[in-house]
DNA sequence: CGGGGTCTTGACCGTCATCAAGTTGTGTGG
DNA sequence: CCACACAACTTGATGACGGTCAAGACCCCG
């Protein structure tokens, strides 16, 4: 129970009874001062964000496969920010009243939501890292695992632009062309066309915990 | 039921049936590979932090007066990092399992506890600012609501130390104590012996949103 | 009253933001 | 299918913000 099950990832949402599509760059209707619903990823991925008083737009979190949209809201009522599909995606709809009355009838789908949301939690927990390496570092370490939850593939497609990353990662997007360059010519991976592919794990796992010794 | 009430802040947190005093700077024994208790703060402060690859502490989250401390650790079975008290606390503690069926058969408590889980979500959200300066100014604002949650005083004392800010906003303590500095001379706020008292809080708010215009 | 920790302030320097200009990539309509 | 327009990316030059180091002041506690 305390340990949750190996592959809890693959767990059934579809409990989530509405499919809501969306196409690529559209904005989720999201209630202004009402919080009504809670979301899963069914395919695809998305961006939560804002846009500061200097106009610009910061990027609080991706949503994938899998992941759970919603909690966030219930302190304030509202959505905090604005959530927009990065590529065409499905997503499964369900009103936050009938979710709490699901977990309550089934304690083993609660804990599993309890679970989907403690794990998003700790998402982006590198986003305190000091450099610019270490923070890209762990972040494509954490896409990879995010985007193949079964696999940990070490090959990807990158749904966002370095402009995204840059505004979720606090860096410009010159930083981001700049460290792709840079981690390229040192042979730990290889990036084209958004296609990442990770050549020394062990590395990058280094340079995201601020172990550079790299030229 | 979509906003919550409005002192949802004040509810009784003393179904959490076992009590738990801490002396200033005692780390809370949490165990190492299990997974088994939630905590919620009936009196003092504490933070969570990390020890970096470098060495240093990176602190990842402040916990006061009527907080929940654990949902962290639903997902990896473990907590990820040391919580230590910064001054003399008193916890409540409950048993997971228990827990899990205690919300079960009470659906307001549910309720409750994923209002909390949400707020606390929320915190740090200015994290992302750009600059010191908005991020210090933001803390300061959130740490007022939070050490006063009913009154929203413009006075209170910190319970931490310039040193433990720094680390938890990604500054040097140095840099902090500049910008306290910096407050005080535009009179945006006093400081000494930890105590501050906010005297423009529209200007400190103005600040947190980067709309730096002093000097 | 002394000693250690915390805070303050200055000088210097590194990382990354910004600006700019050029290149490549992508999507749309002819 | 190609051409064009615009978006995304690359790379360089420059400078600002904040980190680091250092030295001294302050404060709290025994």
């Amino acid at each position: 129970m305390n340990k949750p099950k190996a592959n809890l990832e693959t767990l059934d949402l579809s409990f989530f009874n509405h499919l809501l599509p969306l196409k690529r760059r559209e904005v989720l209707a999201l209630p202004k001062n009402k919080f009504q619903h809670f979301y899963a990823v069914k395919q695809g991925a998305l961006k939560a964000y804002q846009i500061e008083a200097n106009g610009k737009e910061v990027i609080r979190s991706f949503y994938f496969r899998g992941e759970i949209l919603g909690y966030e809201a219930i302190a304030k009522g509202y959505y905090p920010f604005t959530v927009c599909a990065l590529t065409d995606t499905l997503l499964y709809e369900i009103p936050y009243e009938h979710f709490l009355k699901l977990i309550h009838e089934q304690p083993a789908l609660q804990h599993h939501c309890l679970y989907l949301i403690s794990k998003q939690l700790n998402h982006g927990s590198y986003l305190s890292a000091s450099t610019a390496e270490q923070r890209l570092a762990a972040f494509l370490i954490e896409l990879a695992s995010r985007l193949h939850p079964l696999e940990r593939a070490l090959a990807f497609s990158l749904p966002l632009s370095q402009q995204d990353m840059g505004s979720y990662l606090r860096l410009a997007a010159e930083t981001i062309s700049r460290l792709f360059s840079k981690l390229q010519k040192n042979k730990i991976l290889t990036f084209a066309q958004k296609k990442v592919c990770i050549l020394e794990s062990e590395k990058l796992q280094a340079l995201a915990e601020g172990l550079s010794i790299l030229c």
